[in-house]
DNA sequence: GAATTAAATGAACGTATGTTTTATTAATGA
DNA sequence: TCATTAATAAAACATACGTTCATTTAATTC
């Protein structure tokens, strides 16, 4: 046998995306083999390598992938005007509805760095870096506003980040409680974290 | 060849420990194999068989060591009096100190859960939810007294214990930052998290 | 100093791995 | 209808894996 009847080649790597975000998710990127991955898609081995050349090729597009959606997603969502108190909101809760509804592919891209090569994993880096900025930047807006009251913006910006994103570690959606109950309770605990003042409006110093 | 000079049980079997710890939390369970790891420890990979039946009994160990005296330190350090303001600052402080001391164990029990076997993967989620049990209770106990501010105990544990061990992703103790200047710092916004009262001697209900 | 036990070696086993090569079939466009 | 190209299968390659086995040497005991 060769080509299958219906074949087509973006569904096919689509497939693949798919499969393999799921299946190093559950089992980790060293634990899984191409053949592995290819059963799952329903394909052979040799067939996965029109679209990856390598299998780190195939980890580093699916944490590409997902780091600028990530990016793009908050861009969107990133509301043009309002103070540190509104963006820091949109902020967390973007962030936690985001990773709730990817928590297979913020898996891949949290655990498998060290599987990448050095210069994959500067690239990866580097937009992580970018977004992490995002929220230093709210953070010092913040604080000098007199908003916030903060320590270390680069210090208290990951003790955030490393919180809100624990969310995917226990958090699967049910009627009981909601991605939305969450990430109102995880604003709440946010906005007390960085000390804010609901009547200061205007900066302290200078 | 065979038995070596000073060749010592005891000895070599804390050296598999180390290098193994140190092995795993650099490239993960999955990606280390035994012959590297004993190439690592300074003798064949056969002889790895005398210590641990298996390459996964050997993670367990480490990890079940691990918790264990994780369990015994807080034990140990855990204040007998005090109110819940004491014990969750006691608490903070010997996690993060606990955990930035020995990184590499706690990258090994967090990140590998998933190459336990059930049985085994049961054991260590039994021993971790002991140790999240104590957290829950200081809580609850500040938050019945009207100490503490919290909507969900459970969920606040959670927020708390992924944002203190999140530490350990960036943080390295040089001359400009300390352990003790960060869990200074992490103690803080976890006070100010939970919305401590300082001035709430008395429970305001019941 | 002989017997016993503890510690480690070196080779081997069967299997699985990532990847490449070659051949074959399905879809596409003239 | 017929060439062309895209998509896959099938088999093979070299290597690496976890583990076992028989053996050998060092330390310990009597």
């Amino acid at each position: 046998m060769a080509r299958t009847a219906g074949s087509d080649g973006e569904k096919t790597e689509a497939a693949i995306r798919d499969a393999a975000v799921r299946l190093i998710a559950r089992h980790g990127y060293e634990a899984i083999s191409m053949r592995q991955l290819a059963a799952e898609v329903g394909v052979q081995a040799a067939a996965l390598y029109r679209y990856f050349p390598t299998k780190e090729d195939l980890l580093f597009a699916l944490m590409e992938g997902h780091m600028r959606a990530l990016a793009a997603s908050w861009n969107a969502a990133c509301p043009a005007s309002g103070g540190p108190e509104a963006r820091l909101a949109a902020f967390v809760e973007h962030h936690i509805r985001f990773h709730v509804a990817r928590r297979h592919a913020t898996h891949v891209s949290n655990m498998e760095l060290r599987s990448l090569s050095k210069p994959n994993l500067t690239a990866i880096l580097k937009l992580r870096a970018a977004y992490e900025k995002e929220l230093r930047q709210i953070l010092r807006e913040g604080a000098d506003s007199g908003v916030f009251t903060i320590d270390d913006s680069g210090l208290t910006a990951m003790a955030i980040i490393q919180m809100i994103t624990g969310v995917i570690v226990w958090f699967r959606p049910d009627e009981k409680l909601s991605v939305e109950d969450v990430a109102k309770t995880y604003l709440a605990m946010t906005m007390r974290l960085v000390g804010r003042r609901e009547d200061a409006h205007v900066p302290e110093h200078a």
